[in-house]
Formats: structure tokens, C-alpha cells, sequence
DNA sequence: GGAATAGTGTCTCTTAGACACTATGTA
DNA sequence: TACATAGTGTCTAAGAGACACTATTCC
């Protein structure tokens, strides 16, 4: 199950993205037994020995949250300090993963429940999972600010350019104006205006729109952008 | 040595870049034993239990090609198709670095021998080096382009403008207006200028540049930026 | 009418790219 | 004096950021 002295496993973590109340939170489960039992972790778990990465990626998140479809995952990074597990030398493929709506989700198999949370009010997390987490907020950030269509993926489909744009600020941790956003947005014909938003609430109604046909960033596979 | 049918090996290579004739090249070993053996590889091997990632890419670097320091050095990504080894299955954690002069190397070790191969010129490669490489080749030039200080790992120090701007034709595979890069240079007060430069050959002398202090751009340990 | 939300245009600043001539050395 | 290399300034285009008002709906 895991590594002796002589060996070094292999295993995945994964940070999963979404936009909750205007505000990134990420998915995070609570370990069910030791090390760190009752501490906060992120999904993830052992590599079969024939199993792709990636395919490890979705399965222990499946396993522990329930999550079974993610739009967008790709690698992070490898995380590999001999130190980095009581038990032995385990290394971490990461991976990071956007969702565009925050299901609610339980715990299963052995971890005692999940839960989103905000990303900047987080509990202590096992491991190093706070340096994961700190660097794939980054890596997302940057992610974003090179191609903005990653957003596409963090809200629901058709969306309204205010649900587009709470996606970004709640990415970036700041407000943009409004008007750049759409100038953002509309610049490269990205997007298919759609019909209008049946309302919800007061104010006047929003269009809806939907990303172009084979216009979704996709997420390399194994490689680096 | 390595993976048998129930474990995953854990290796490293390494993406040791330098420009030589104003061109980017990267170090190669040849094999010197099955699998893939005479085929020019990546250089790169098992990590030891104990061993942190980074440590162990320097250790097989230094082991088969005998370049021990290296200014700049940091992580590329995971490489884990369960096939990319025909020994068993075995992940690679690449790391990509630079050197400022492409010294003479011979191959020690298990590599046959070592030699700068232009990256627009390459052999064969063995394992999946070359998506490794295409990988980090695409890295770097998105890594200068946020960053030029970069290119201060790549040559050596002091240096004159031609010479940073050779280093940048070569990673960026383009030519670069003269008066456009001194500018990208000495905008930021990156650099303090020095004394002329003794003439080698016919021409104007040059003004030599050294880095400002704590100016270097730092290699992220294990993280991403 | 008041509150809430959607939608719109202009100016400025910074950056990247294109572009041609003079200055100073050596052979 | 011919040749090779170093050094210099301006214009244009694109993108990012700051900024205020009108339009539509629900209560």
C-alpha cells in the first residue's frame, strides 16, 4: 500500500477548482485515518502500477469527493521533498482541475467527508498540501491571464457575462471593471451571443452566452504550455 | 535497478540547454546499453530513496556527463505514460536548466558519450525525450518571455549586448531588432554597465553588462511559477 | 419612484515591433 | 579606405486600466 524503506511511491493529488459566492474555493477532504487523521487534505491517493496519471488523478477523486467529471485537469507539478510523508518516500504527480459548479459532495471510501473551501480562509492542511494548493492558486492565476477562455470552464453553460466576470474576480482575488471584462471577453469572438436570461430577482435581464464551437482551451495532456 | 511488474521507478532527467553559433542546444548522452542502446537520450536515471528530486537530477547529470554546476535549474513537469519504458513502468520528473557556456563534455557512466546537439538538428531519441524536450524547448521561450533575466543564466558574465541578444535569438528561434532588445534590456535597470571590452577581431569595442545584485531571477525550488 | 442589475465609449499609458544612420575599431 | 561591429531615436499598433452614465426590470 505504501512505500518501504527501499522504494519510492508514486501518487496524485488534486486541486480542484471552483467559483462559489464570487470567491475561488478548492475541495478538500477529511482524512479518516492516520497520518493526519481529522486534518484537511486534498484528493488524491496511491498510483496503480499501470494506471496513467492522469487516470490515477480521476479515479481518487471520484473515489474520495464522488466527483466523476471534470471538464478541465492537467498537470501541476511534481511534489517530492523525502520528507514530505511520515510514512515513507512518497512522491506527487499534481494536478489541477476546474469545475463549474460547486456540487455539494460527501465523503467516501477513506476519507470522512468533503467539503469546498474558500481558498483564502483554509483550514491547516496534512502534508504539503498548503504549498500545492499555493501553487496551483498561482499557476491558475497565471493560467487565466494568458487565456481567459479557462474561465469557460468555471461557470455554467450558456452564462451571462456577470457570472463570466464574478468567475475571473473570484480567480484573481480582485475586481475588474466591467466594462474592460466585456471588452475581454467580446475582443477575439470567443463567444455566440445567445437569447436573453429569464430573470431571477430584480434588475434588468442578461444574455446569455455560450463559447464557440471547438473554442475551449484544452488542457494538455502531460505536457507544458 | 529498476521497476519490476508491482511498482512504479521514480527518474529524472534533465533539459540542460546552452546557445552556441547563436543557436540553442541541449546536452545528450548516447546509451550505452539496452534499451534503446547507441540511441542519444536525455540525460537522467533512477532517483534514490532518499534522495530529494533536484539532488538527483544534478547527481546523473554530473555522473554521465560530467557538468557539475548549474546556475539555473527547475522543474518541467511529470512524463508517466504507463508505456514510455519497456523495462516496466517508470515516471520521470524533467527538469529543464541552463548553462551559460556549453563546456566540452565526454560521457562517463553508462552514457557511451556527450555531446550539444543544435536543438533545430536533432538524432533520434530514445524513450519519449523527444516530447520532453519539445515540451521544455516550448517552456523556455515562454519562460524568457516573461522574464528576460533568464538569459543572464546563459551566458557568461560580464557580457555584451550582442552577446544576451544572440543567447535570445537562439532560445526564441527569431531574430530580434537590435534597438528593441537593448531596450528590453535597460529598461528595467536590470543590468549595470561596466568597462569596454578588449577587442577580439575587427569593430567598434563593446560595453560589458553584469547583473545587478539580487537581480538574478531565482529557480523555484519544487513549485511552479 | 426606488433599488438592483445590464449595457455602453473614451482617454491614457505601457509595450512590442518596424525601421536607418552614425561611431569606432581592425585589416 | 574598406569592413565589421556598436550604438542610438521615433513612429505605430495593440492591450490594460481608469472612469460615468443610461436602460430595463422588479418591488
Amino acid at each position: 500500500m505504501e512505500g518501504n524503506r527501499s522504494t519510492i511511491t508514486v501518487a496524485v493529488d488534486v486541486v480542484l477548482f471552483a467559483v462559489r459566492d464570487r470567491t475561488l474555493h478548492v475541495l478538500l477532504v477529511e482524512r479518516g485515518r492516520p497520518p493526519f487523521k481529522g486534518t484537511w487534505a486534498l484528493p488524491g491517493g496511491i498510483v496503480e502500477p499501470q494506471e496513467p496519471l492522469a487516470a490515477a488523478a480521476r479515479r481518487e477523486l471520484a473515489e474520495e469527493t464522488g466527483v466523476t467529471e471534470i471538464p478541465y485537469l492537467r498537470q501541476l507539478a511534481a511534489f517530492g521533498q523525502p520528507d514530505r510523508d511520515p510514512r515513507g518516500r512518497v512522491i506527487s504527480i499534481a494536478y489541477l482541475g476546474l469545475l463549474p459548479k460547486p456540487e455539494d459532495v460527501q465523503g467516501a471510501d477513506d476519507a470522512a467527508s468533503a467539503a469546498w473551501w474558500n481558498v483564502n480562509a483554509l483550514p491547516p492542511l496534512a502534508f504539503d498540501h498548503q504549498e500545492i494548493l499555493a501553487c496551483a492558486v498561482k499557476r491558475l492565476r497565471c493560467l487565466v491571464t494568458e487565456d481567459p477562455r479557462l474561465l469557460f470552464y468555471l461557470v455554467p453553460i450558456p452564462f451571462v457575462m456577470s457570472e463570466l466576470r464574478h468567475a475571473y474576480e473570484g480567480v484573481m482575488g480582485r475586481e475588474i471593471d466591467k466594462r474592460n471584462f466585456r471588452r475581454l471577453i467580446l475582443r477575439h469572438n470567443w463567444v455566440e451571443p445567445g437569447d436573453m436570461r429569464p430573470n431571477k430577482g430584480r434588475g434588468r435581464p442578461a444574455r446569455e452566452y455560450r463559447p464557440r464551437e471547438g473554442l475551449l482551451p484544452r488542457a494538455p495532456n502531460d505536457e507544458c504550455p
